[in-house]
DNA sequence: GATCTGACGCTACGG
DNA sequence: TCCGTAGCGTCA
C-alpha cells in the first residue's frame, strides 16, 4: 500500500453533534421538524448530522495506518464481492425493505449550502463502483453524511446542525455540507483511487441512491481509517425530588456536559485542527477523564474472572459464539439506556436528552473488572442468563423438533439425529477441580440488605437482626456440645458440619452423582464439591419408594419434635455426631395447608401467611427427624435461634429438598435477614417443581401433587385424622421419594447437570433479586404519566373529530362499526380485512390499519392512541401501581416458560420498550419520553447489562454447517447490522435502529419457516416482495 | 343494576 | 405455520 503514502493523509476529524435538550429549540431543530414534517411516511426523518472532513497534508502518519488501511481495503472489496453475489437482488431487496426516500432529500437541498472544501484533497479512499462493478473513476455529489432513519431521529430528539457551532471560520454560516467528490484512479495501481474535494456550487444529486451509496461507501472508509471524533451533548440533570441520588464521582457539574464515547477519541496527533476544533477535543479529553473516572471508580462491577468463566463455558457450549460484553455506565442518576456494539466503532448513539449511555469495549471492560469486587443482582441474573440460554436455545429447537411444529428441518438441513447429537454433545462435561476448604467470601456482593424497603409487600413485617453465625451461637450459650468437625475435601468455613461421616456411611457409590453446587471462586478456578448420594432406583430406592407408601397407608405418626430454644440444641447435635444425609422442608400456613397441598386456587400472589415450617432432617438413611419450626417471634426467647439454626441446616452440604424452593428462601430470607451471598451460594437446594418442569416444560407442575403425578409417584390415601402437620411430614416423605425419582428421571435424560448447577443455582438468585426490587423515580413516572394523557387527550379529540362522532377508542367493535360500516374504508382500500380469529370480525390490528392509513386520517389516529395508551397503561401508570415506596417488586419465575426463559410478572419488568417515545406538543415542540428512565440504579452501583450476542442464530448456525451463515457470524460487529448492510446497501454508520429489527425479525421470521404472507404482513411489503425476500435469503 | 370473570384482541418485549 | 412471554381493556 505505498501508493497510500503519496496521498495526503488520513488525517480526518469527522464529528457529529447533537444538540441537547429537548426543550431547547434552535433554528436547525426548526429545520429538522419541518424536514420531519415532509416525510409523510416518518420513515426518512433526517438527523441533522453534521460532517466534514478536516485534511491536512502532512503524511507523517499515514505509514502508521498502512497496514489497517490494507485491510480496510480488502474488507470492502470483499463485502462489495458479497453484495454482488447472485441471489442478492439488493436493488429489489432494499426498495421492499426499506421505504422510499420522500422528499426529504430535497429540503437538505433546499438549504443551499455549502462546504468550502478547498483545502480538501488527496484523501486515499478505495472506492468501488457497485453498478459497474468495477473500480473506476466516478463523480459524487453528496452532503458527508446525515443519518436518516425513523430511529435515529427518534433517537435523538436533540436535533440540529449548527454548522457556525463547531466548523472552522471559514465554514460559518451554512447549514448543510454539499460537496463535490471526484474520484481517481490514481496511476494504475487497483483500488486506491484519489477522492478529491473541491468546491461545489450548487447541489445537484442524480438520485438518493447515488447519494447513499457513495455516502455509505465513504463514510465506512473514513469511518474506519480516520480518526473519528464524535462529541456529543447532552443534558445532565439533577435528580428528582425523592429520588435516590447517587454519590459517584462528579462529572461536569454545568447544565452540559460533554461527552465522548470511549472508544472515538482518537484525536491524532499528527492532525491539524483548527482552533475551535482543538477546544472540542479538549474538552472532549476531560470529559472522557472524568467519564474514565465514573467508570473505573464507581461504576461497573464487572469482575473480570466471572466473565472468563462465562465466555469459557459459554465456548464450550456453542463454539461459535462469542460474547460481546458491553457496560451500560449510569451516573447522577441516569440510566443508560442501551449498550451499543463496540465492535466496529461503538458509535455512541441513542443519546437522550437526560441519559448518557456509553459503549465500553471489551479491553476497557476488563480493565474495570480487575478493580471492582462486586456484582448487581442484576448481573448476578445475567450470569445465569448467560448459562441457561445456550441450552435453552438448544433446548427450544429440541422442543420444536419434538413438536413438529416450528423447525422445518428438510429446509434447515438438519435431522433428527443432528440435532440430538448436538444436543448430546452440548450437556456440560464434567469440570472436576480440586476441592478447596475456604470459600470466597467475595463472590457475592449482595452484602447489605435493605431493610428499609425489603418487602413492601406488607406480610414480613420484621426487624432487621444481627446476624450470627453459627460458631459464634454456639460460644455465646455454652452448649457447644462435640467436636466441630471439618472435612477437608468438603469443609465449609462457616457451616460447621462434615458430610464425612455421612458419606462414609453411605453404602452408595459416591460416584452415582456429584456436582457444584456451593460456592466457587472462579476467579481461581477453584471449587467445591458435594455429593448428592442417591441410590440406585432399583435397589435401595424402590424399597424405600414401597416403605414411605405403606407407612403412609398404614397412617403411622410421626414424631414431630417442635423447636425451641432448648429443643433446638437436641437436633443440633444429633445432627453434628451424625451428619446430615438430606432435609427436606416446607412452609406451613395460617391458612391451613403447606406448600405440598396448598389449594389450587391459591395463586401464586394470594397472601398466606406463614406460620412454621415443617422440617424432615435426615441423618442417616431410615433415620428421620421430624421437627417444626415456629416462625412467630413470640415463640423463641432468642430470636437469633431460629435464624442460626436455618442457617445451619441451610448451608449444611447434604441434599435440602423443597418444592417452591424460591417462595421459601424469599420468606426466609426476608423473615430473619441472612446474608444474600450466603443465600445465593450455599442456599442451593433441590427444587422438584423445577426439576418437573425441566422435563416437561410444555407442562410445568403447579401443584406439588401435580409434581407427583407427572412422575407417577403414589400418592397414598390421605388419612382424614391427620392433622396440619401430620401430612406435611407424610408429604415431605412423598417430597423426597418424589425427588429421588426425578433425579433418575433427569439424569436419564441428560439434564441433571443442568438441573443442579443452573436451574437450582439460580432459585435463590431470583429470590434475592424479588426481595431487593428495583428503585424507580416516582416523580419521573408521574410527569411521563401526564405528558402522555395530555396527548391522548389531543388524539381522543382528533379521532372524535375523525370520525365524525364520539366512540370508545379502545374498543374494537366501536371501531370496526366505524371504519368498516359508516366509512367504509376497506371498501375504499379495496383490501379484504381479514377476520378475527374467534369471532370473525373485521380486524383492526395494526398491520391492517396502516394499510387503511391512506385512506383516512382515523387510522392514523388510532394507531397513534394505542401505542400511547399501551405504553401509558402498562409502562407508566401500570408501573406506579406496582411501586412500594421507591420501590417495584416483580416476581420472576423460572418454571413458566417452555423454552426455558424466565418470566418477569407484576409488573413485567422484561418488556419495557427500549425506544424512546416522540410525542409532538402543540408548539411543534418534539419531546422524547424515555420509559426506562424511571429506573434508577442503587446508591453506588450501576445497571449492568450483559448478553449474549444472538445466541439463537448462532446456534441455529452452528446446527445448520451452514457455512456462509457461520463465516457471517464469525466477522466482528453485530451479525444483524451485517446483514442489513448487505441487504439494504449500507454501512453499519447509517443503518438505522429500525433497519437492524427489520433484519432481525426476517431472520427469525425465516429460521422457524415464516412463509412470504407472514413476512410480508411483518414488513409491510407486497406478498412478491416478501417471496422475494425469502429466496434471497435462503440462497 | 352492579359486579365479577373468562375469552378475546391487541401490543409490548425477547429470541 | 416464525415462537412465546406478560398485560391491558372490552365484551359477553
Amino acid at each position: 500500500m505505498d501508493s497510500s503514502t503519496n496521498c495526503a493523509s488520513s488525517i480526518k476529524c469527522e464529528w457529529t453533534v447533537f444538540q441537547g435538550g429537548a426543550g431547547a429549540t434552535s433554528p436547525s431543530e426548526e429545520m429538522a421538524r419541518q424536514l420531519a414534517a415532509n416525510t409523510a411516511s416518518a420513515k426518512w426523518r433526517t438527523t441533522a448530522v453534521l460532517q466534514s472532513l478536516q485534511l491536512n497534508r502532512e503524511t507523517s502518519s499515514v505509514t502508521s495506518r498502512d497496514t489497517s488501511l490494507a485491510s480496510d481495503m480488502e474488507q470492502l472489496t470483499d463485502n462489495n464481492r458479497l453484495l454482488h453475489q447472485p441471489g442478492y437482488q439488493l436493488d429489489k431487496l432494499r426498495e421492499t425493505v426499506t421505504a422510499p426516500i420522500p422528499n426529504s432529500r430535497l429540503q437538505m437541498n433546499n438549504s443551499d449550502s455549502t462546504i468550502n472544501c478547498k483545502d480538501h484533497e488527496n484523501i486515499v479512499c478505495p472506492m468501488f463502483d457497485t453498478k459497474s462493478n468495477e473500480n473506476h473513476s466516478q463523480k459524487f455529489m453528496l452532503p458527508f453524511k446525515f443519518n436518516t432513519g425513523e430511529n435515529s431521529y427518534q433517537k435523538n430528539s436533540c436535533i440540529q446542525n449548527e454548522v457556525s457551532y463547531h466548523l472552522s471560520e471559514d465554514h460559518t454560516n451554512k447549514d448543510m455540507g454539499i460537496c463535490r467528490i471526484n474520484l481517481q484512479k490514481e496511476n494504475d495501481k487497483q483500488m486506491n483511487y484519489i477522492l478529491n474535494v473541491s468546491e461545489t456550487s450548487g447541489p445537484k444529486m442524480d438520485s438518493f441512491e447515488d447519494l447513499l451509496k457513495t455516502q455509505n461507501q465513504l463514510s465506512d472508509h473514513t469511518h474506519k481509517t480516520s480518526a473519528d471524533l464524535v462529541l456529543q451533548h447532552a443534558v445532565v440533570q439533577k435528580p428528582p425530588e425523592g429520588c435516590h441520588s447517587g454519590k459517584g464521582p462528579e462529572i461536569n457539574t454545568n447544565d452540559e456536559a460533554l461527552v465522548l464515547s470511549c472508544d472515538m477519541f482518537s484525536i491524532s496527533n499528527e492532525s491539524v485542527l483548527d482552533d475551535k476544533l482543538q477546544n472540542f477535543a479538549n474538552q472532549a479529553e476531560t470529559t472522557k477523564a472524568a467519564l474514565k473516572n465514573i467508570v473505573t471508580q464507581s461504576a461497573s462491577k464487572f469482575m473480570e474472572s466471572d466473565f472468563n468463566k462465562v465466555e469459557s463455558e459459554l465456548c464450550e457450549k456453542c463454539p461459535s459464539s462469542r460474547i460481546q460484553p458491553l457496560v451500560t455506565v449510569t451516573f447522577k442518576n441516569k440510566f443508560l439506556r442501551e449498550c451499543v456494539c463496540p465492535q466496529d466503532g461503538g458509535h455512541m448513539k441513542n443519546v437522550e436528552t437526560e441519559n448518557l449511555e456509553m459503549a465500553v469495549p471489551e479491553d476497557e471492560n476488563r480493565k474495570i473488572g480487575n478493580q471492582n469486587t462486586e456484582i448487581s443482582a442484576n448481573f448476578l441474573l445475567h450470569v445465569a442468563d448467560f448459562q441457561s440460554s445456550a441450552i435453552t436455545a438448544l433446548q427450544k429447537i429440541q422442543f420444536s423438533h419434538k413438536s413438529h411444529k416450528t423447525i422445518n428441518l428438510k429446509t434447515h438441513g438438519l435431522s433428527k439425529e443432528l440435532v440430538t447429537e448436538t444436543l448430546d454433545q452440548s450437556q456440560y462435561k464434567e469440570e472436576v477441580l480440586p476441592p478447596v476448604g475456604q470459600q470466597s467470601s467475595k463472590a457475592c456482593p449482595m452484602k447489605e440488605q435493605d431493610h428499609r424497603n425489603k418487602f413492601l409487600r406488607g406480610r414480613h413485617d420484621v426487624p432487621m437482626k444481627r446476624k450470627l453465625e453459627v460458631p459464634e451461637m454456639f460460644q455465646k450459650t455454652g452448649k457447644t456440645k462435640g467436636t466441630l468437625c471439618y472435612n477437608q475435601q468438603t469443609a465449609c468455613s462457616e457451616v460447621p458440619i462434615s458430610c464425612s461421616k455421612t458419606q462414609a456411611s453411605s453404602p452408595l457409590s459416591m460416584k452415582d452423582v456429584t456436582a457444584d453446587t456451593c460456592a466457587s471462586d472462579s476467579r481461581n478456578k477453584r471449587k467445591t464439591t458435594f455429593q448428592v448420594p442417591f441410590k440406585k432406583i432399583l435397589t435401595e430406592g424402590k424399597q424405600d419408594l414401597e416403605k414411605c407408601e405403606a407407612q403412609i397407608d398404614k397412617g403411622e405418626d410421626f414424631n414431630i419434635v417442635t423447636l425451641t430454644d432448648d429443643s433446638f440444641y437436641d437436633i443440633t447435635s444429633r445432627v453434628q455426631e451424625n451428619g446430615l444425609l438430606e432435609i427436606s422442608l416446607t412452609i406451613l400456613y395460617r391458612e391451613g395447608f403447606s406448600q405440598l397441598n396448598k389449594p389450587r386456587e391459591i395463586s401464586k400472589f394470594a397472601n398466606c401467611t406463614p406460620e412454621g415450617l415443617i422440617l424432615a432432617v435426615t441423618v442417616q438413611p431410615g433415620n428421620t427427624d421430624f421437627c417444626y419450626l415456629n416462625v412467630s417471634d413470640k415463640h423463641w426467647k432468642n430470636n437469633n435461634v431460629p435464624q442460626s439454626f436455618l442457617s445451619l441446616l441451610l448451608s449444611a452440604r447434604c441434599r435440602k429438598i423443597c418444592y417452591d424452593a424460591q417462595e421459601l428462601i424469599i420468606f426466609l430470607t426476608d423473615k430473619y435477614g441472612f446474608e444474600t451471598e450466603q443465600v445465593c451460594l450455599k442456599w442451593i437446594l433441590l427444587d422438584p417443581k423445577v426439576g418437573c418442569w425441566l422435563l416437561d416444560p410444555d407442562h410445568p407442575p403447579g401443584q406439588f401433587a401435580d409434581a407427583l403425578h407427572a412422575l407417577g409417584v403414589q400418592m397414598g390415601k390421605p388419612n382424614a385424622s391427620w392433622n396440619m402437620k401430620t401430612t406435611a411430614c407424610h408429604q415431605l416423605q412423598l417430597l423426597s421419594s418424589l425427588t429421588e425419582k426425578l433425579y433418575h428421571k433427569l439424569t436419564e435424560q441428560g439434564l441433571w447437570k443442568i438441573f443442579l448447577d443452573m436451574e437450582m443455582k439460580l432459585v435463590p438468585l431470583l429470590a434475592v433479586m424479588e426481595l431487593r426490587g428495583i428503585c424507580v423515580g416516582k416523580e419521573r413516572l408521574k410527569e411521563m404519566e401526564s405528558i402522555l394523557e395530555s396527548q391522548m387527550g389531543k388524539l381522543k379529540d382528533a379521532a372524535y373529530r375523525a370520525a365524525g362522532k364520539h366512540f370508545q377508542l379502545n374498543s374494537v367493535p366501536q371501531l370496526s362499526q366505524i371504519l368498516y360500516e359508516d366509512l367504509k374504508l376497506d371498501q375504499k382500500a379495496s383490501i379484504k380485512v381479514k377476520a378475527t380469529v374467534s369471532r370473525g370480525a373485521k380486524s383492526t390490528s395494526t398491520p391492517v390499519l396502516k394499510l387503511l392509513r391512506p385512506f383516512h386520517p382515523l387510522p392514523g389516529i388510532v394507531l397513534e392512541y394505542r401505542h400511547l395508551h399501551k405504553l401509558n397503561s402498562t409502562y407508566v401508570a401500570g408501573m406506579l401501581q406496582h411501586t412500594k415506596g421507591s420501590y417495584i417488586f416483580t416476581t420472576w419465575e423460572q418454571t413458566a416458560g417452555a423454552t426455558g426463559r424466565l418470566t418477569s410478572s407484576n409488573p413485567n419488568l422484561q418488556s419495557i420498550p427500549r425506544q424512546p417515545i416522540l410525542i409532538s406538543s402543540q408548539t411543534n415542540e418534539q419531546r422524547s419520553v424515555l420509559l426506562r428512565f424511571p429506573f434508577i440504579p442503587r446508591s453506588g452501583h450501576v445497571f449492568l447489562s450483559v448478553d449474549f450476542q444472538h445466541i439463537e442464530f448462532r446456534i441455529f448456525a452452528h446446527l445448520a454447517k451452514d457455512v456462509a451463515l457461520c463465516q457471517l457470524l464469525h466477522k466482528p460487529g453485530d451479525i444483524f447490522l451485517n446483514l442489513a448492510q448487505m441487504w439494504l446497501y449500507k454501512k453499519s454508520a447509517v443503518i438505522t435502529a429500525e433497519d437492524r429489527e427489520k433484519t432481525k425479525r426476517i431472520v427469525y421470521a425465516m429460521m422457524y419457516g415464516a412463509g412470504a404472507r407472514k413476512l410480508a404482513e411483518i414488513l409491510e411489503v407486497t406478498g412478491d416482495e416478501a417471496c422475494y425476500i425469502i429466496n434471497s435469503f435462503n440462497s
